[in-house]
DNA sequence: AAACTAGTTGACCGGTCAGTCAAACCATGC
DNA sequence: GCATGGTTTGACTGACCGGTCAACTAGTTT
């Protein structure tokens, strides 16, 4: 008998794959299953519901790119290299996915968190709290950004705010051209808002 | 027997706002049919699928709204006060399309676009298409501003495409969390972006 | 060895899905 | 009065949906 965790696990993974790649209405429980090699009733062991999974698996991505976003901002590193950081990190992983599944995917958060917004609490309320979960990172770096007199944006918290909203709109332009290009701009188009003067690369 | 457009015209509209409120993926032909109060039969007599609805309803809907962009977007108009107005404008409509669905519905190319894009290319072409389709009156504006020298920004192109995304991004932002406060923001975000002198309203 | 627990199986449920179809309907032109 | 052709009807198809269930397996505890 295999432990616990696995079963669960690889639903959680190959859910949150599959429904990020096209969307929470078309995939249906028996396609997770069946890519996940497992039988439906084990699918109902673990989860209540569809949403439910979505919940969980949306939570475990989050807490998985945590210590990369730790890493990324980290007070040792000087505060509009963070972001760069950020830019470049997005970048990759929008690449890594679009290079797997053929497509750009966008954020996971958003396209489900959209898609779902007006039909089911739990998962909106769910995407509501992670699409702000990187704000707190942004806020902090703006804030030691300006202290040190390197942007000229005067309120970390709007500026923080301006630029979640800018991510999310480009990573929902790059998922719906189906192209990387679009995020190609994201570093240099920050540091304009930001009012930057230039980091070396 | 009713005048052709009549039928086709009520499941356009129908169509179009059940999609906008919830998702391509959760309305089906059948809710369509029954809130129009028209058969199914006469759907499939005017529409190949569902899908070819969709694009069709977004392009009139788009059309629909083309008078309105142009006045406010006219050249009579001096160029910040165009931005101005569209701000005012967006805000007016998710205000009006809150209150009718008790949601705030978002951008309803980017939803079904976002939702969909890796599932049906007419309707991610008809998507890329329309959310483009406002950047030609935001680039002339902000030339003109740049023109007249009411703000800092350089490149018309460039910033046109940015407080695209930025829109996009914020009104993403408001359908996840279903609060029109998210958009209140819009117009002073905006002019900082661009570097504006301030205008009076 | 019996009882308990957690995990697994796959058939099964009622309902819904997008899409089909042959027949009926009806305004018009002849 | 009759033929025409766009429009309308609603029953129908077969696949698929999310979710249930009782039976089964296999380690663990007593």
């Amino acid at each position: 008998m295999k432990k616990t965790c696995e079963t669960k696990e690889k639903l959680l993974q190959v859910g949150f794959d599959l429904i990020w790649d096209s969307s929470y209405g078309s995939v249906s429980v028996d396609d997770i299953c069946k890519r996940a090699g497992i039988n439906k009733g084990s699918f109902y062991h673990f989860f209540p519901s569809k949403a439910d999974l979505v919940v969980e698996a949306y939570q475990e991505y989050w807490e998985e790119k945590r210590p990369a976003m730790d890493r990324i901002f980290s007070p040792h590193v000087p505060p509009l290299e963070r972001i760069q950081g950020l830019c470049h990190y997005i970048y990759a992983v929008q690449k890594e996915k679009a290079e797997k599944y053929g497509h750009v995917c966008g954020c996971p958060y958003a396209s489900v968190g959209s898609e779902i917004a007006t039909l089911d609490e739990k998962i909106r309320a769910k995407s509501e709290q992670l699409m702000n979960s990187s704000s707190k990172y942004m806020e902090s770096a703006i804030a030691d950004a300006i202290r040190e007199g390197s942007v000229s944006v005067k309120d970390p918290v709007a500026a923080a705010q301006t630029l979640g909203s800018l991510f999310l709109g480009m990573l929902v332009e790059a998922r719906v051209q189906n192209d990387l290009k679009v995020l190609e701009n994201l570093e240099s188009t920050v540091m304009n808002i930001l009012g930057a003067k230039p980091v070396a690369a």
